[in-house]
RNA sequence: GGCUCGUUGGUCAAGCGGUUAAGACGUAGGCCUCUCACGCCUGAAACAGGGGUUCGAUUCCCCUACGAGUCACCA
């Protein structure tokens, strides 16, 4: 028999998606593709008194950021709809009622008072429903429900364990005692997250549920349901939790950033994605850099992770300065553009250039304009930056070196990087001085900055004739003045 | 507290009875170079602890410790 593999993200539309949900959602993406299957895209919304503006809107837009496309939702509609839980209400409680008739479930009447009061009571904190309702008669029921009093249907847990097969734990044993009867049927009439999950799982025939290890503990209490309507038991995949350095499971509670929080600093969806993906799971073989559909090729349930993993920036900082380095230059510069305009006010520069020699030493779009300012404006530096004993410069030889370079490059009519580099590196020569003499404190004069994305001869070609000189005089005034001091 | 799950360097992780215990980020040092970066090379850094099983345990079993999850008319 060939079933199609099919895969649901089934999130509550809180209005925030963390790496946390999204490597959910990348998952049961990547296990669907990966078999040619479908993945689908459901909302989870019947706890009516949390519903949030627009949060169906983030769904959306988070998963279009990270480009997992869905075949099925709310938005797009497909076979199995609709996509929306509370817009499906009405099969619930018909399939809770079956469950009544075979034993499997019961009503319940308990106010929440006399539950309150149970729990206060319960023994060590432990607390379970005392099946108060279970002993009434099928009259008291009857009469109950006629006179309109407000009820609850619960699953009916069976004596003995329970054992299920988890992908990626393995087979897990509890014992029933364990497991209360849990609500299906709240009091609004509406179904719990509980019941709603295994209902909309079988009548949108999925064959994988993948989600949180929050959901192992509850697992039994779906696999007694399924059995109870005799329905085929999915696949079931429990993925661990993404941590924050201590440790803690993350959440918008304790700071966690959203997809479009992160998107926003200047981390590259791909890179994101990419970064997710790895933080649980491991490819076949030691590469890391992975495009969405190169995942689709290679995942495997088998490199799943059973604890838990630390989300370090770090790591994804350096991922998107990988991923910074290797787009294709035209995708690059779109980002770049409009940064370099705006730091970048003077006229004849090369824009495009300036962006490829950025290009290799950034891990974010805006660390670019820390790196070119001194274009603009020379920075007001300390002559300290001439001495440096690597270079064999000195403040007193690189007062020197600039009024040669004066004369030299007033001189200079090919006013072109290599040019001037050939001719510096001549000039070196013929006055016994290492290269480094000139072109260091060259590199200072021009700059004033400790780093620069290019050379000191570029700078020269970049900053043009005229500018250049004015700024060897400013390194030339400030030295002198220094000598003077001494 | 009960139950369930987990524990390899600071972090992500490979390993699936016999290995000098991979690799990556970070970190330290070096090389390259007109600076920085890129790139390249090298180093430091780990099997939570204790018992078994076995000729042999990071790998299998048990106990302890630590951590996580769960115990709602929330999902």
């Amino acid at each position: 028999m060939i079933t199609t593999v099919r895969t649901r993200y089934a999130p509550s539309p809180t209005g925030f998606m963390h790496v946390g949900n999204l490597r959910t959602a990348i998952y049961e993406y990547l296990i669907a593709k990966s078999n040619g299957g479908s993945f689908i895209l459901r909302i989870e919304d019947t706890d009516q008194t949390r519903q949030v503006e627009g949060a169906v809107e983030v769904i959306y837009d988070t998963l279009k950021i990270a480009g997992l496309n869905h075949d099925e939702g709310p938005d797009i509609g497909g076979a199995y709809g609709p996509y929306i839980q509370s817009h499906r209400k009405t099969g619930y409680l018909e399939y809770a009622k079956q469950l009544v008739d075979k034993g499997a479930a019961y009503y319940c009447f308990c106010d929440k008072e006399r539950l309150e009061e149970l729990h206060r009571d319960g023994k060590e904190g432990i607390s379970k429903y005392d099946r108060h309702c279970l002993r009434l008669s099928k009259e008291e029921i009857k009469a109950k429900l006629e006179s309109g009093a407000p009820f609850v249907i619960r699953q009916l847990i069976p004596e003995g364990k329970t054992t299920f097969k988890d992908e990626v734990f393995g087979e897990i044993t509890v014992d029933n005692k364990e497991l209360e009867d849990q609500v299906l049927i709240k009091s609004d009439g509406l179904p719990t997250y509980n019941f709603a999950n295994v209902v909309d799982d079988h009548l949108m025939e999925i064959t994988h549920v993948v989600r949180g290890t929050e959901y192992l503990s509850s697992t039994p209490k779906y696999n007694l349901l399924y059995e109870a309507f005799g329905w085929e038991i999915p696949v079931y995949i429990h993925v661990t939790a993404v941590t924050n350095e201590s440790g803690e499971k993350i959440s918008k509670r304790k700071g966690a950033e959203s997809i479009q929080q992160l998107v926003e600093k200047g981390y590259i969806p791909e890179a994101i994605v990419n970064y997710t993906t790895l933080l649980g799971w491991a490819p076949p073989d030691n590469r890391e850099i992975f495009s969405l559909s190169e995942l689709c090729d290679i995942f495997t349930l088998k490199g799943l992770s059973k604890s838990p993993s630390v989300f370090d920036y770090q790591k994804l900082k350096w991922m998107n300065g990988e991923y910074l380095k290797k787009m294709d230059f035209d995708e690059y510069y779109k980002l770049a553009e409009p940064v370099l305009k705006q730091s970048i006010k003077t006229a004849g520069i090369d824009l495009r250039h300036i962006g490829e020699l950025c290009k290799t030493r950034i891990e974010f779009i805006r660390q670019i304009p820390s790196i070119i300012d001194f274009i603009d404006e020379l920075p007001d530096y300390d002559i300290e930056m001439y001495t440096n004993k690597k270079m064999k410069t000195t403040s007193e030889n690189s007062l020197d070196a600039l009024k040669l370079l004066t004369d030299f490059l007033s001189a200079q009519e090919d006013f072109t990087n290599d040019a001037i580099y050939a001719d510096t590196v001549k000039l070196a020569e013929e006055k016994g001085l290492k290269s480094s003499q000139l072109l260091w404190p060259l590199r200072t004069a021009l700059s004033g900055k400790q780093a620069t994305p290019c050379g000191a001869s570029e700078l020269c070609a970049l900053l043009g004739k005229t500018e250049s000189l004015r700024r060897l005089e400013i390194g030339i005034a400030k030295l002198e003045s220094a000598q003077v001091e001494k």
